[in-house]
DNA sequence: GTGAATGTTAACAG
DNA sequence: CCTGTTAACATTCA
């Protein structure tokens, strides 16, 4: 479930619950139920990879790690983490990090970063770039405090998209080409959700998890790159490698 | 059975 | 103190 466009879809499924009151809660997160007993979701909001579901006084943040899912209305499947009781319907999340934020959003968390979010700045992103000028762009690009709701899928598309190499360093990119990657970010972040609402997201993968180089028609190199150790996917040819 | 996977952080070692 | 590695969470799929 895990990259930005799949917790814009959560979202979207769970906004018919603004408003509604929870009746109960209960799960094996260790946080405290009963602060959400009786209280009403005054808003839903999402962060890159984290669902915020908004109370009075105090936000849970939902994040679903790599393995995390959600049902609505169905029979569990196993133990859930976190489960809402509503007067008719249930909401459950599996295998996902929950926490209750007491200090209000604006304090956490920065808009701009947001790659699906509508504060994501392009000129903001590039500021923050400059501080990491030594650093791959495949980790840059994982980095949520500059690319909020980018995982690994949506890295190894734009860098083959772009036609950048993984390894590249980031202040050996020229300007133009930082200026592509920050665009078509955010570019493919919403044709991945357009794909994914469809349920045809596989199929549009040039890169990720492919054998085949679509342009070239040579092997893809499959590899752990950068400092994070994270599988990459690209083609030697035609990914340029600026170091 | 094995290993890897759309993720992140805490603990530990040097 | 900084940096890098490992563990931990846990399931699903090939």
């Amino acid at each position: 479930m895990p990259e930005g466009p799949s917790i814009v879809i959560l979202h979207d499924v769970l906004l018919p619950f603004k408003g509604k009151k929870v009746i109960s809660a209960s799960g094996y997160a260790g946080i405290d139920f009963s602060r959400l007993e009786g209280q009403k979701i005054i808003d839903l909001k999402t962060w890159g990879k984290h669902t915020l579901i908004c109370f009075k006084n105090f936000t849970v943040r939902i994040h679903l790690m790599m393995f995390g899912s959600y049902t609505i209305n169905e029979g569990k499947k196993y133990n859930p983490k976190l489960s809402l009781h509503f007067v008719k319907d249930e909401v459950n999340f599996y295998l996902c990090q929950v926490a209750i934020l007491d200090e209000p959003l604006s304090k956490l968390y920065d808009w701009a970063a947001d790659v699906m979010g509508d504060k994501w700045s392009v000129p903001i992103a590039k500021r923050k770039l400059k501080d990491k000028a030594g650093e791959m762009i495949c980790d840059v690009l994982l980095d949520q405090k500059i690319f909020s709701g980018v995982g690994n899928i949506i890295k190894n598309e734009v860098l083959f998209r772009t036609r950048i190499h993984p390894d590249s360093i980031t202040n050996k990119l020229p300007p133009s080409r930082i200026t592509e990657i920050l665009e078509e970010v955010r570019k493919y972040a919403f044709e991945f959700l357009k794909w994914k609402r469809a349920g045809t997201l596989s199929k549009h993968w040039e890169a990720y998890e492919q054998k085949v180089c679509p342009r070239c028609d040579i092997l893809l190199h499959k590899k752990k790159t950068g400092k994070g150790k994270r599988q990459s996917y690209f083609c030697n040819n035609c990914q340029i490698l600026y170091k």
